[in-house]
DNA sequence: AACGAGGTTAAGACAACGTTAATTCAACAA
DNA sequence: TTGTTGAATTAACGTTGTCTTAACCTCGTT
């Protein structure tokens, strides 16, 4: 999951944020001044930060161009009140959005998600072909020897992820952890049935299956 | 040297361009309103137009239009986290380019002198038409196999947004952010009405639909 | 044959979606 | 001002599809 560094000396504030973001599923880390915010920087390269722009010493649009020096992390920033010499100063400085004290949670949430989303997932995700199936993911089809055919998330997912990596061998718990997600807690025996419907969908004859394999003992792969 | 008038009613903002743009080697006029906008373009006859969408009273839109009455003056808007509805708003009336703010000052330079460079030339026409669809965002018309269809303006953009990247998934968030724009804080499920809607218009039958199609678990997208 | 691993099936829990209606808000007219 | 209209948003409710689990079955190995 994404690492969020939060610089601000207002302890309060910087605990509420860090709550509210850890329970987002964020990896949280804070300064509290733009010293330590850089020392930190360095050593946890943060996916993102949020960063208030009144700091002692340093302010904190100093510590923005510092870090855009050689860094195209993104930043929001925190303001105090809405002082337009401040908005246009992070303007300038190449911040990523703003919020506005006092300001919402739920809304410096969606934020620091859009944020992250335009940062990272903007990247055109991969068609795989294999084995006669198209899969493609921003459209969310998949069409085998050219016939288009309706999967479940899950299933998506799961024959995605096999498919991207054929003739790999992975265990139920590797998959779980790949497709659902590292904070699901479901029994391995539940791939089984995902796999069985797969199966059902894209084998000439399921009882014998040519591209989704069992590996007895291991788990499974896609032929290849 | 070609002449630039700036309308922003703040003055930070104001301010900061000017500099950039004079240091860019153009001739650079200010007007805090819609009005003082108004007189100061039909005295000095600018070759571009930076408008702020947001002013007061009457907003830079207005002022687009009047402008764009009796001039194909170029327009570059400014607008604070630009929503597609703004958007599509902005090319209804005819603007050039678009910049969202917080943007990079540099960027929106290069803007200038790229709108300027083709100010007498081409301007790609933004109709998409797909499956018998034509919207027409210059023109806020949208016609079925030729019959018009009355639309409100975030049906309008939603389905402008969609029908551009036909076959292609989006999710709710994705589209919050997109259509709706990123300052807003709206629930995703809005996103579901708004499609209800439209599905009522452009569907045959809006409980088969055929164009606005569910992903299920992911999002919706427009059939193609 | 006994055991373990995987296959298969069906039922219940749950989440996602569709739909409607109430509410809020802005624009506009009287 | 007041009333009217239309758009946008949200909550509530119903419906449907998906996921998960558990029980039972089958097959291969020892």
């Amino acid at each position: 999951m994404s690492k969020i560094l939060i610089v601000d000396d207002e302890p309060t504030i910087v605990e509420t944020i860090e709550t509210k973001m850890r329970r987002e599923g964020y990896s949280v880390f804070s300064a509290a001044s733009a010293e330590e915010g850089m020392r930190v920087f360095r050593q946890v390269k943060p996916d993102l930060m949020i960063l208030d722009i009144m700091l002692p010493a340093r302010s904190g649009l100093e510590l923005c161009k510092a870090i855009r020096k050689d860094s195209k992390t993104p930043i929001i920033f925190l303001s105090a009140r809405a002082s337009e010499a401040d908005r246009v100063a992070g303007l300038d400085l190449g911040a990523d959005d703003y919020v506005i004290k006092p300001f919402n949670l739920s809304e410096l949430a969606a934020r620091v998600k859009a944020v992250l989303r335009r940062a990272t997932g903007e990247k055109p995700s991969e068609v795989v072909e294999v084995a006669g199936l198209r899969i493609d993911p921003a459209r969310h089809e998949m069409t085998q020897d050219g016939k288009a055919l309706e999967l479940s998330p899950k299933e998506f997912a799961l024959l995605y992820f096999l498919a991207r990596n054929p003739g790999q061998v992975f265990s139920r718990d590797i998959l779980l952890d790949r497709v659902w997600g590292s904070d699901s807690f479901v029994s391995p025996r539940t791939v089984d049935v995902h796999i069985r419907w797969l199966r059902e969908r894209i084998e000439q004859n399921p009882a014998q299956p040519e591209k989704l394999q069992t590996v007895r003992g291991v788990g499974y792969r896609f032929a290849g």
